[in-house]
DNA sequence: ACTTGACATCCGTCTAAACGGATATATCAT
DNA sequence: ATGATATATCCGTTTAGACGGATGTCAAGT
């Protein structure tokens, strides 16, 4: 049996759902205000007050946006009394992130000129 | 000065602008037409026709998404005559897409639950 | 028990963006 | 020159999703 070297390695799922899912995945990152709050926990373990004054986004987005990322294994919560404790649920997480800031650099002209992706 | 090991090596940028950009590219990701691009144009160079027939999505849905993955800096673009030859413009795509396969599938069922991104 | 503070959820509004059909452009064949 | 084929662009329609305000829930302090 022959493989491509793209196909050696399975690229990502073969099936329409799974696809799906890996493309709610990717747009759960494709938000600026989530990408905020992604690197400010980066930082250390916040719990959601102090991310709504670091941000000035108002409360019930940041809360919103954290739930997208702990739904979609971003990120990681605990919870301790009242408050909601953020984390980085996986060190891939940053290595995704870095090599998705590292390619988007690259080409930022171009990316910021897209129309299709427009804001 | 001290920094955290998260910010040992950036994350990403640090401005709003920068941001955008990331978050854009991001989404160009998340669409899963697109995705389904990516895996055929994977295997090997293909024409804009041969992904119409392989994919059966229409004409003029598939040019618009293969734009918006070159402008991305997703593929690259080359010209033969009334041909158009797309191709994974960095090996890094790759691995982007596979990291972010991976960390998808663990968390398949909960990203597909997720209702901020729906679909 | 009541209040306060932390967080989550609901809701209406508005913009982003996917979609397919129609049309334009450009290249090649005859 | 004409027609056929490949690709790109335009357009109207419809859905996804971001946003902020209001409200709900639940834990701690008094």
């Amino acid at each position: 049996m022959t493989m491509t070297i793209a196909e050696s390695q399975e690229l990502m799922p073969a099936s329409r759902e799974g696809r799906t899912v890996l493309a709610k995945f990717f747009r759960a990152a494709g938000d600026p205000g989530r990408l905020a709050l992604l690197a400010f926990i980066a930082d250390g373990e916040r719990n959601a007050s102090e991310c709504v004054e670091k941000l000035g986004m108002v409360q019930s987005r940041v809360s919103a946006h954290l739930a997208c990322l702990v739904t979609c294994g971003f990120l990681s919560l605990r919870r301790d009394g009242r408050h909601a404790y953020y984390s980085i649920r996986d060190p891939r997480v940053l290595v995704l992130v870095r090599l998705g800031a590292e390619l988007a650099a690259e080409n930022a002209a171009a990316v910021a000129s897209c129309v299709q992706v427009r804001k």
